[in-house]
DNA sequence: TTATTTTACCTAACAGTGTTAGCAAAGGTA
DNA sequence: TACCTTTGCTAACACTGTTAGGTAAAATAA
């Protein structure tokens, strides 16, 4: 029965061509101009065939997300395998934060931003364990090597993950002019104070 | 010639109300659920007076994110009045934003969340000089009083208002289980870190 | 091969959105 | 009273997300 694979096949193919086409539609034009009318053009589909793969707009900006997160986790994963001391992994973790954000601008702002991803939402995006878990793990060896073992590493990667949100949020809205110098020295400012405040 | 007085009484009456009602609107359904119609009909005027007031929606929600940041900014002038020394000052401020955020989530999400207040509109907040004020100086003090008096205070300003909304807007997000103990830690946490980093 | 059922897909509509053109009536001026 | 300006309205345009209902094609059964 090769007839129901392929169905499933082409299935799939359609959904994968739906996220596809969003996602270049928020690249182009924002997140604000993405509709379920433009991605069925860009399909070449007719609309109800979207609702087919996705019960409302908002999950398709979920999945969105999750692949968003799926990016920013391999991002950190590499930055991490490329050092070799727990306080350098977080550093070059929060370079790498930094980095994903600024250089995916619309991918960082469907994940967060926008009010979509609301309370419900937000805990539906399995891949933030995976994003946990990449911090928790310096986060944690940062601890045990310092002088306060007794330290609630939730607490640590809530501060983390916290402030660099924030960094990056901030300074995304704030971009008339371009004081990158000094986003750079507040990032250092950030990662020394975290790193230094498990250590003593 | 009190006629034109007159008029313009009732002109401003009726932008007045137009921001109240659709403060209301935002309270009661957030947001999202904002609508031109819906303002119209709670003032009880048709939909195009608005727009004798008001360029578009957005001109609305931008003069919403102003009032936000006026209270915001009333609320750190009162709790910056009742601390004496510059670290306590800075204490009491992060901990009045944090409340005002919580106590008006809808403000708060009106004056970043949502993308609309985007590059160009963000700049045009005349409100946020007076907010940089308020927490610039304490900043300063604290700086001239510590080790390292060639710190840069906007440095630190922009950490500190970085790190602030970033705890505040995960903590918005996350807040599927109440985790208010653990935020409470975070904010002390960041507090204490940003008040020692700057002295030593 | 023909009849039947399922599936795939589309057209058209509903209810809502922001925004604006054009008109009627009321208010003030001469 | 005649004129003009302001004020506010109705109605429309061009969109939006979403769905009901129908048609033609494809797969299955007789």
């Amino acid at each position: 029965m090769g007839i129901a694979e392929r169905k499933k096949r082409h299935k799939e193919e359609v959904r994968a061509s739906i996220l596809e086409a969003a996602w270049q539609l928020v690249v182009q034009d924002g997140w604000q101009a993405l509709s379920i009318r433009k991605i069925a053009e860009a399909i070449e589909y007719s609309v109800p065939v979207i609702y087919d793969h996705f019960a409302n707009k908002e999950a398709i900006l979920l999945e969105l997300t999750k692949q968003g997160f799926q990016q920013l986790n391999q991002e950190l994963i590499k930055a991490k395998n490329q050092a070799n001391t727990p306080e350098k992994q977080i550093e070059a973790m929060a370079y790498a934060y930094w980095k994903f954000a600024f250089d995916n601008v619309a991918y960082y702002q469907v994940m967060y931003g926008l009010g979509i991803p609301s309370c419900e939402t937000v805990n539906q995006i399995s891949e933030l364990s995976t994003f946990s878990d990449l911090i928790l793990q310096p986060v944690k060896e940062l601890i045990a090597a310092g002088k306060q073992p007794n330290t609630d590493p939730f607490l640590k990667l809530h501060t983390f993950w916290s402030m660099l949100h924030g960094l990056v949020s901030i300074n995304m809205m704030g971009s008339g002019e371009d004081k990158s110098d000094l986003n750079q020295l507040v990032l250092q400012d950030f990662i020394r104070g975290f790193v230094t405040g498990m250590k003593s």
